[in-house]
DNA sequence: TATGAATGAGAGTTCATTCAT
DNA sequence: AATGAATGAACTCTCATTCAT
């Protein structure tokens, strides 16, 4: 499952020609590295450190990546990407409500164990790449949702995003607690999870999915001007 | 509401001596100053830029506070005392139910305004001090939670300390959201509350007041090591 | 003629208070450090070299000046100061001819004597605050060219730009014969002198003032792009 | 006029053996590429831009030429090899002063259009091979030179390396103003040419040929240490 | 022979912290 | 007690040069 993806190797160069073999080696020790050092140390971490990790130069780092958002993006990207099958393999559930239950428990439990991947997702560097990303898992979440409605075990004005923010909540909760109680967070899955059930209506409304990648890229300013 | 707290000058510099006059203006005008920094740029603005701000040479910050951390400590403090004030105000409340609401409301609401208040409340720096804050805070809230269960308007397995991590999940979605929708955070208000009501328990057990302190404590080396 | 200016040390903070008396003695450390190697190495030399030959930190120069091109343009000004006054003292001589070649024999020996000072005059760093240097070199220089007409000495067409030219050409010359033939330059100094006297007119007109002032520029963009 | 050199690829690895066609051509696509980056963007200009441009890696560039140094220098020959064509075709004018006139006007319009050429004949990297390269320009140049004094157009004491030196201060002119006035130079021609018509005398005697030929390698170490 | 990935010293710059004034 | 100048390690990023493929 993190399982490094080297076929990324090829993205990137684009599908020109396959990439060096040693190029690709360095490729995947420096993404491992940087998911680990990020993982632990978050996003401020040193793209030195980051390098010795992997037992390479500086510069090999840059001649991958054009910079350190670069880097982070890759990483995330990644990870996303794990993100965007689960929430493909829990759209592809049966039943609806068990894939959403899948899904936020899947995530949650990604995020708990990456610190770097919670504060990217929480403050994108790239929104541009991101938001590709976000509409790939926004899509299969788009139709588990219109299915629960169908199914009727979502209320009618749950959305897409109150999913993601549902999931936001509970990583928040599972980050923070993450050394102590590390499986706190599952205290309030269920609170949580009624909360999208039919029963009384939300006072606010959700916000458009435009609004919520918009919501998610919030930090991107303070990321960059603090040299994460 | 947001008056600086003066006394805790004493507690500086021990219970020998009155602080001297002008050294406990500089210390309000630093704390001051650092409040409105931190709040407006987060707590990785520099101390220069805190100093300047209260019109003071970084000198002086050293004086009254060891290092940038035990400043934002402080800062953290003046404004946990806020809170505490909340928290006792609201446990004054006649109707138990209406003063966990007006907590969380008005506990979510400081820190929507606060960038740096959330930061620190999510990755406190110096544990010690903190605690007896946190001790005090969950005194009233404590008896809050009580006098709701006698009420039957909060479940049995309820506890302050799940006031604070409900608290803690709506202030991620407000400060996610500032910018583009700041008022979902209260979306998802009445789901939580919900989930302390009445009704079928929780399936996790919450965490004891120490885990809890020491959970919102967990960034405390992180931070130190990302010189934040 | 070369000591370093200790009272801009007053004017770099502003007529508000007098600098400290450390921190003058750094700045003008920092100043000669700067002008030395700059004259012997060119504007490439590194801020680290300035710094250790100052016996200085690295933070020291950055206290006191923004970024390397500030320090660039200190010292430059300081040299240009020195220039400025030649400008005025040869503008007033009585003989206009004796003028003009006092103050081109004594500009292109100051510059003979520094790479630094040669390179930042052919490609300045910041054209704001050397546009007013230039204006207040050439104002003298316009007088003294009005003069050298009315005198007889000097052709109609004659402009106060044709001095900074030659000036310029003669610079070239020292420059690179420094080392080999330090004196080669005044060979072609009466030759180019001549040509500002009486005689048959110049085919292609001068460039107006502004012009110039565009023109000395020019590398700006070049330089900063070179990381100098 | 401009064709590149390829028979100078034999010079460079000896004459052992002819090289192959495809390292002829690779050496013939970096020369070319080099000439144009430089030109455009000066000897700061990376290799990887250079290799880069001429579609060729990196590596090749070091297969060719021992570093970057030797490969500007390459270029500059190049570009020299055209001035001595120009050189020679000059001397063969049958009036002495209309050859002199021709190429300075020829070099200097060469030197106008590119930077690099400017850069590296005012601070030559390697004088050792260059050094041919200026007997073979100063060669014709010396020829015109002594007609021109037979033909009772020259001064007696004037010499070839003054014809280099006038070709320097209006290359200077030309550089500085190429953006604003790029025609400037011209102003100055006829001055300095008059300056080696028959009259009085100069007072600083010239440089010989191998002070002219030092004196142009003067910059050698300066850019090698700047890293140029 | 050609390639281009890897290297790492070194550049400019920032900032928490110390210490002379 | 207050000041703010000084420090220097740390950061991101560049590029001439080397070397495995």
């Amino acid at each position: 499952m993190t399982k490094v993806d080297e076929s990324a190797a090829v993205d990137a160069v684009g599908a020109s020609r396959p990439m060096r073999k040693d190029a690709a080696r360095n490729r995947a020790l420096l993404l491992t590295a940087a998911r680990d050092v990020f993982r632990e140390r978050g996003l401020d971490a040193s793209l030195d450190d980051v390098a010795a990790r992997a037992g390479v130069g500086v510069g090999t780092a840059y001649r991958h990546f054009a910079n350190k958002h670069e880097l982070a993006r890759a990483v995330l990207s990644e990870r996303i990407e794990e993100m965007i099958q689960l929430a493909e393999s829990s759209a592809a559930t049966r039943d609806a409500w068990q894939g959403i239950t899948t899904f936020i428990e899947g995530a949650a439990t990604a995020q708990t164990t990456d610190r770097g991947l919670r504060e990217v997702l929480m403050g994108a560097h790239d929104p541009q790449q991101m938001e590709q990303i976000h509409d790939r898992m926004t899509g299969p979440l788009r139709g588990l949702v219109a299915r629960g409605k169908t199914e009727g075990v979502l209320r009618d004005d749950v959305q897409a995003t109150d999913v993601g923010v549902v999931m936001m909540m509970l990583c928040t909760v599972a980050d923070v607690t993450a050394d102590t109680a590390p499986d706190l967070w599952r205290r309030y899955l269920p609170v949580l999870l009624d909360g999208l059930r039919p029963g009384k209506a939300l006072p606010v409304p959700p916000i458009e999915e435009d609004e919520f990648r918009a919501a998610m890229s919030t930090y991107k300013q303070r990321m960059q001007g603090a040299g994460g």
